[in-house]
DNA sequence: ACTTGACTTAGAGTGTACTCTAAGTTGTAG
DNA sequence: CTACAACTTAGAGTACACTCTAAGTCAAGT
């Protein structure tokens, strides 16, 4: 397998940015990218283009926007400069919803470290006791 | 509907945590939680310890644990006091998650900090030209 | 010539977590 | 007495995001 040029084949782009290529095909199918330029041998050949796109709606999906939303922006994407007001705004709500979830997170952490000094607690107690009664 | 005591129909309880009642039925079902105590007429009737526990995991759900996970904690739970360490573990184990999760965000909102800099920079580029175009 | 392995497609299947439906019971209000 | 709302059950259905299968093409290595 020759790939002399600065392309890589799909299972090349599943390795390093952690997608199998089953979801590669997929994201193709559903419109999250355009259709990948093929080789003479009809295979997919992912420019680094491509790469640094899927790489985003990655870190999208890890920061939980749906699929849905993807759709939209990668739409909103193909459409061009004219709608980048449209993709900052939609860039800036799912900044704040990342920014609820967070919160919501170290609430929850918060919670937890409570939690756990208390069960700490009782354990050590426990313990203890343990001790005395073997004495 | 006379609740003289203290405790709560599954409606007020889907109200007070933001659970459907569906939902409740479901974790039941599931054994996220034992079997809730009935009315004369069959109702559900929850105490503030299953509301208290009801509420723990919807956060434990929206801190990303899993039904299964949530199960196997729910049945040590049920065990008693001898689980403690184990449940101690767990939290433990969800924490670090939790807190991979939060670098996770926390690196997304750096890149899309920059991302709608460098979007609003194109922006005002566009609008400047526009002006000057005006003029 | 033949095997191997990476790729291709359309479409079916899976896992998770709900979410809803249908049919029935019960208690209160008009 | 009747209507209505809230509840009950078992089990079916849904949404989401993949994930896999089957059948086939193609190029390289032995």
């Amino acid at each position: 397998m020759t790939t002399n040029d600065d392309t890589l084949t799909i299972q090349q782009v599943a390795e390093t940015i952690g997608l199998s290529v089953h979801t590669l095909r997929y994201y193709e199918r559903i419109g999250l990218i355009h259709p990948i330029n093929r080789a003479a041998n009809t295979h997919r050949r992912y420019t680094q283009d491509d790469v640094g796109w899927l790489d985003f709606l990655n870190k999208l999906r890890a920061t939980g926007m749906s699929i849905r939303q993807m759709q939209a922006y990668a739409q909103l994407q193909r459409q061009g400069d004219a709608t980048l007001p449209e993709r900052i705004e939609m860039l800036k709500v799912h900044r704040r919803d990342v920014e609820a979830h967070m919160d919501v997170l170290r609430e929850f952490l918060k919670l937890i470290h409570y939690k756990i000094d208390y069960y700490e607690g009782l354990l050590a107690e426990a313990e203890s006791e343990a001790v005395l009664e073997g004495s």
